[in-house]
DNA sequence: TGCTTTCGTGGTAACGGTAACGCGATCTTT
DNA sequence: AAAGATCGCGTTACCGTTACCACGAAAGCA
């Protein structure tokens, strides 16, 4: 059986009430009676319970995290920027991992609800994580978007510039001289996959090359193997490309292992980019032509943005920040040098 | 204001306790009053207070899971496996990151008695965590310890075989004919520490290679920058070694930094071997020769063994398991082929 | 038909804390 | 020295839910 307070309050020799000014205010205690109480505590080793003050007190100092795959170190790296913030504000995390599964993230959704969280950080799924959403208004729980919007949904949002990371990528190509360049996205459901495309789609049009559907595959981003299979499908074309978009660091692995496979080095026969780095991997051998987004900063301030809310009144409706991202040249398209830079 | 079980049974037109019901047995209740509780629960978005739930039915259906890093790789392994076996058990994780520091580890577990999960994983700091493991068993929470034993705590553990894997590794850079063997290691008051150091010695031992100090070096296992300058001093030795053992796939990544500054290749100018795979990285470009652990299945593992714990009272009153590694050679030590096979 | 057994439902207490208030004892003020 | 202010601490009620018991109505049984 877990120590409550009364037992403590026993021990000492008080009532339950002082115990608990003990542990909060600590204001009007005897010095006697505060220090007996503390030899109680750490005697018995007893631990508040929260779920008996939260209930009181309506606060429990815990917030949401939802993201998709704890495992992408893109994700890990937000989750680590909003602990940090989050801790210091007093606050705790509840992380949560759906696998990108909405059935998953509406049922961890509504568990962190029941475990009376003050507010949410929510990577969703895609555009069908809406409907989920609606309960967290019901509730008046606040929350934050983290890197995707929703379509429809117009609450507090953190995300990068991918039509633009996108395009500069695929400019970055063509100046080494790429006509064919495939891609290997993930469902349209997710912003970030739409607005990769686009940026994608743009840089092809500015440099009048005209754009191939077939040169388009999609995959999970949560499955490696998926877009192992979906670059296979590239690579099998009669006129394959000579360079690859990913649209994230872990589809990009894929695609490695399928060039890899097919005896096709990097960037020799095939060149390579993508969004987000593989963290420890990037530092261990720099290889990947990257854009690079603050993924720490899109944790830090979303978790800000939130507190925010959680604090006062915030008077705007809405707020929307954009992060840029980092260009990095590396090896992986044979351009050490950023030979396009000059005409960017 | 949040949407509570008095309001829906209200618009319903029941008492609570037959929303209760609906809720939870489902027995008892009849087709009429059912439908219009569920409807009033959609209508209003009514998600059950767990707080008040768990405070009276002493049970939350949570466990905690506190790790030194979550960005690390082998750590975000053995939460998702944690993860995926608790879900299928109807339970829920709770995530928490010490940056392997000791004050925030005892924070966060006493948050987690606070939030009163039934139950902790827990992969200590080191062996300064055991006082903090004493509020638990004073509590009564039942938690399986991870990776790491703690000297002199006589719990539920499951590990890896250290000692025999550090000395396959260093067997093999021996086999390869280095003789002078650098290590790049934690604190030894983490176990896997020193069980990786007896098993380089003895490695060093059965070739009767002799044992030098100050090859050996110590750094942060979180912290790359500071194993990159633990190797530098490897490195700045009069005798730098021609091969390092780094303790995990942290700590090898600033070896491998320190290398590239130096301008020496590898495995051309130094051999590198380490514990643990870089998830992702080492699919995208397979090139480190390591050990690799199990991770997922040290998660999967300790958490049936937390299972077991809380479904019935198991019998014994330790139980330890202890996982094999896999030793798998590429190209960093430039034996493609594991020459020394034949040997072992 | 009268009796017991089920079924569906509600009332009440309790889980472990805390807010609000009350009350005697000490301290201050004029 | 009397009046009020402050201090230290306890009592009571309540947060939202569920365990437990009770009760009327319908059903089963003799």
């Amino acid at each position: 059986m877990r120590v409550t307070m009364r037992q403590v309050a026993e021990r000492a020799g008080v009532s339950a009430m002082t115990v608990s000014r003990v542990i909060n205010e600590s204001l009007r205690v005897s010095e006697g009676a505060r220090t007996r109480v503390e030899a109680a505590i750490a005697e018995l080793g007893y631990v508040p319970n929260r779920l008996a003050s939260g209930l009181i007190r309506r606060k429990t100092g815990a917030i949401g995290v939802i993201v998709p795959d704890v495992a992408n170190p893109f994700f890990t790296l937000v989750v680590r920027g909003a602990e940090e913030v989050a801790w210091r504000a007093g606050y705790h995390v509840i992380l949560c991992n759906t696998q990108g599964d909405l059935e998953r993230e509406r049922g961890y959704l509504e568990d962190m609800l029941a475990f009376q969280v003050e507010g949410l950080l929510i990577v969703p799924a895609g555009d069908q994580s809406r409907p989920s959403l609606r309960v967290l208004k019901k509730n008046d729980v606040p929350f934050v978007i983290i890197d995707r919007s929703i379509a429809g949904h117009d609450g507090d949002l953190v995300q990068g510039d991918s039509v633009a990371g996108a395009r500069r990528l695929i400019e970055h190509l063509i100046a080494l001289g790429h006509r064919h360049i495939g891609m290997v996205t993930e469902t349209s459901a997710v912003s970030t996959a739409r607005d990769r495309l686009q940026g994608y789609k743009e840089a092809l049009a500015a440099a009048r090359i005209q754009f191939r559907p077939e040169l388009i595959v999609e995959a999970s981003a949560i499955d490696v193997g998926a877009a192992h299979d979906a670059t296979v499908k590239l690579l099998d074309l009669l006129d394959p490309p000579t360079a690859i978009f990913s649209v994230n660091n872990i589809a990009v692995v894929g695609v490695a292992e399928a060039a890899r496979e097919r005896g096709l080095a990097i960037p020799r026969d095939l060149a390579l980019v993508c969004f987000d780095d593989i963290e420890h991997a990037s530092r261990f051998l720099p290889f990947l032509t990257v854009m690079v987004q603050p993924a720490e900063t899109f944790g830090t301030i979303a978790t800000q943005l939130l507190l925010d809310r959680l604090a006062g009144q915030v008077s705007e409706r809405r707020r929307i920040v954009v992060l840029p991202a980092d260009f990095i040249v590396r090896e992986s398209c044979g351009a050490h040098v950023p030979v396009d830079d000059a005409a960017a």
